[in-house]
DNA sequence: TGATAAACGGAACATTGTTCCATATATGGT
DNA sequence: ACCATATATGGAACAATGTTCCGTTTATCA
């Protein structure tokens, strides 16, 4: 499900070949590393860290990502398409209303751990500009499956669709300076209380 | 009203020299030119473009500021005086309403354009915990002169205070990614609109 | 006016971003 | 299985910027 070749244009391939596989693994080794190192340094990480982690030379790392912000928008979108994927995996292994609290949770974490996204989307960086338009694209279905398997099973209130959802949420978990560790988990609880039928 | 030196700690004096007035002259230029390259170039400009527009060496900067975010937080603490000590002025010279809409205006305006702001104060950095407080501190008692001289004259509502408003134009000035030139001008109007007492 | 501590400037050093290219390797055709 | 070739790789070299250090200058006070 998730694209592990993001940004492959048009089908047309004037390529008589195709992309080599240690390409791929040096790629893929980059978002990892670099997801990694993100998470404990931030993403203003030095390059020399990522490659360390991920194994290539720096050489390898500029021909997979021209631009700084291409390696950050390749983590967003890798993270963004877990979090999508783990829609379908919720809904077979759970009760609608489970599957939906589980996911949303999930979708708050990633919106709370992810500091530099919100900057990052203010940025004017045009390697960015795309991301908005992705993030919906591959959330606002997940959050959709789980919304209309809720209210068929009469167990939510529906008038909210996902884009409310997803806003709110995001809002919600933004992390707040002052607030106590758990802070975000009890709101999201709280506004997760909201959603249901009464 | 704006003070030039923002982080001085109890008034105890153990030092038996004041500080001379080359430190203070150093001290303003960099800020002031700190604020000119930050519009112009962002909050990650180079040091020597702002040692080089200020006219000082670059161990000048870092006697002054010996992290960079100090530079960033004074900078900021600059323009909230600034901003603060516009609303006497305004109050003086324009009639209640007049004055309130026009302060908003420039409030609003700080905000827009201080990308680096939002961005810094998620940013875990200790130099900038103590900003939030001081915005309130200096922009609370600004505000609230404006809305209760306004209020005294009958031409506002009375069912918001200035930590509502401040937050909610703060809200409405954040520069959207899809947003028409004038967007910020006219959704705070519409919010001042929706001030006035019918 | 002279002694002194404070402040200054900028060279030197440290860190990180980016380019370049000689070398290594996967791929498709034979 | 082997070769020719485009592709990918690693890391040294270079560039840009952050930070420290210290000899020199200057404001202040007695």
């Amino acid at each position: 499900m998730s694209s592990e070749h993001p940004t492959e244009p048009d089908g047309s391939d004037t390529k008589d070949r195709a992309r080599r596989t240690d390409a791929k693994r040096s790629f893929n080794a980059l978002v990892q590393a670099a997801r990694d190192v993100f998470a404990s340094s931030g993403v203003d990480a030095p390059v020399r860290d990522i490659t360390g982690k991920a194994g290539v030379g720096t050489g390898t790392f500029y021909r997979h990502f021209p631009k700084r912000g291409d390696l950050i928008a390749a983590v967003f979108r890798n993270e963004v398409d877990s979090c999508a994927d783990a829609a379908p995996a919720l809904a077979e292994n759970h009760p609608p209303l489970e599957a939906l609290a589980a996911w949303l949770h999930r979708y708050s974490e990633f919106i709370a751990t992810k500091r530099g996204l919100a900057s990052a989307l203010h940025s004017g960086n045009p390697a960015f500009e795309t991301l908005p338009a992705y993030f919906d694209a591959r959330l606002r279905p997940a959050l959709s499956q789980l919304l209309e398997r809720a209210a068929k099973a009469g167990e939510i209130r529906t008038d909210l669709d996902a884009d409310d959802i997803i806003s709110a949420v995001a809002n919600l978990s933004m992390p707040a300076r002052t607030a106590r560790p758990d802070h975000t988990r009890r709101v999201v609880n709280i506004f997760m209380d909201g959603l249901k039928s009464r």
